[in-house]
DNA sequence: TCGCTCATGTAATGGGTTACATGATTCA
DNA sequence: TGAATCATGTAACCCATTACATGAGCGA
């Protein structure tokens, strides 16, 4: 899958590995991330696939840069997994609904405690998408006008992560009030 | 962390892996699952880690049940994984969003497709935990009443299932409309 | 008779994290 | 002077999935 996002981002544009760790932190990292030691090993692979092809780009006083760049095979391998339908859910893992669903042994204040820190944490988020990411976006438009279209798409992302986020402040509070009245 | 999830069941009651999959798989499996290989793999751990102990039940007609008993060593390690605070946000992947982020080339008609399916799966979704998983969890309870304290953090997880659910069917509709007008 | 449930496991493979290794430049 | 940025990669390890293997009983 990783390998996907990995022909996604350079359908914008040839790029290194290292630019691509950039895009997808400020990016697509709250629902897709990875780390920098993957994505060489997935760029590694899918230029072996001939999905795409790389070159040195040699720079005086920092290491050289390894460009990679799309092939029509990979422009092709994108598309076609971007058409395919999505038939099973995703099954997600959440530690904290874990750590309330097995909760109860711990006692009223423990749990409450880790409750209101998830929930300044959920908060931070929610800020997060308010404000940092519209302006990375801004920033790559800037950068690349052409992806005027795309950051429509985008946009959409981000939206979900704040009624995501908005969801989870909400459930917190919930939980809490819960907590707080009828645990003894 | 799915060695916590099963020391979290053993809590319950002594139970076998197999007892411990049908239990995740009706319980905790929107937000932690495993595969019965897995488990396997872990109980067998976690017997070497002195969390747990095991011992035969024999039966006919049928294959013999290994029973697993959470010890004083596993309520330790079980109470002090649930006290410890999860300090950084856990990252999620949704396949979805990677495919809406880099879903302009897919054009119009397929994207709206691909939207219009997940919205049907996820209404599916929201009905299973509206109806199903409190029926799962009287059962549960029928079984073994002493757990009514512990319904109260069940329940808890349920409503977080049925929000989100609804969170993503309110974004597939908000999305489905910006993209019938906004795209070509 | 065919497939499902009960019941346990191993082996191979894939996906992902952590640790290691290198090295110049720039900014506090 | 010390940390961060730019830039690339390998190796060991852990977590998870898929496939394989076994076998009785039961219901359609």
């Amino acid at each position: 899958m990783l390998k996907y996002a990995i022909l996604g981002f350079l359908r914008y544009r040839p790029m290194t590995g290292y630019d691509i760790e950039q895009w997808m932190e400020t990016s697509t990292g709250h629902f897709w991330h990875a780390k920098i030691s993957q994505i060489y090993a997935t760029l590694k692979q899918v230029e072996a696939d001939g999905l795409v092809r790389s070159h040195i780009e040699p720079q005086e006083g920092r290491p050289d840069r390894r460009v990679y760049t799309l092939t029509d095979g990979g422009e092709a391998a994108l598309t076609a997994w971007l058409a395919a339908p999505i038939v099973e859910p995703e099954m997600k893992k959440d530690t904290l609904l874990l750590k309330v669903f097995f909760g109860l042994p711990l006692g009223k204040d423990a749990l409450l405690t880790q409750l209101r820190l998830q929930l300044e944490l959920h908060k931070l988020q929610k800020q997060e998408y308010e404000t940092q990411t519209p302006q990375e976006m801004a920033r790559f438009l800037a950068d690349q006008p052409e992806l005027a279209a795309d950051a429509l798409m985008w946009e959409l992302t981000r939206r979900f992560g704040e009624s995501y986020e908005d969801t989870y402040i909400q459930w917190l509070q919930e939980a809490i009030q819960v907590i707080e009245d009828q645990l003894a």
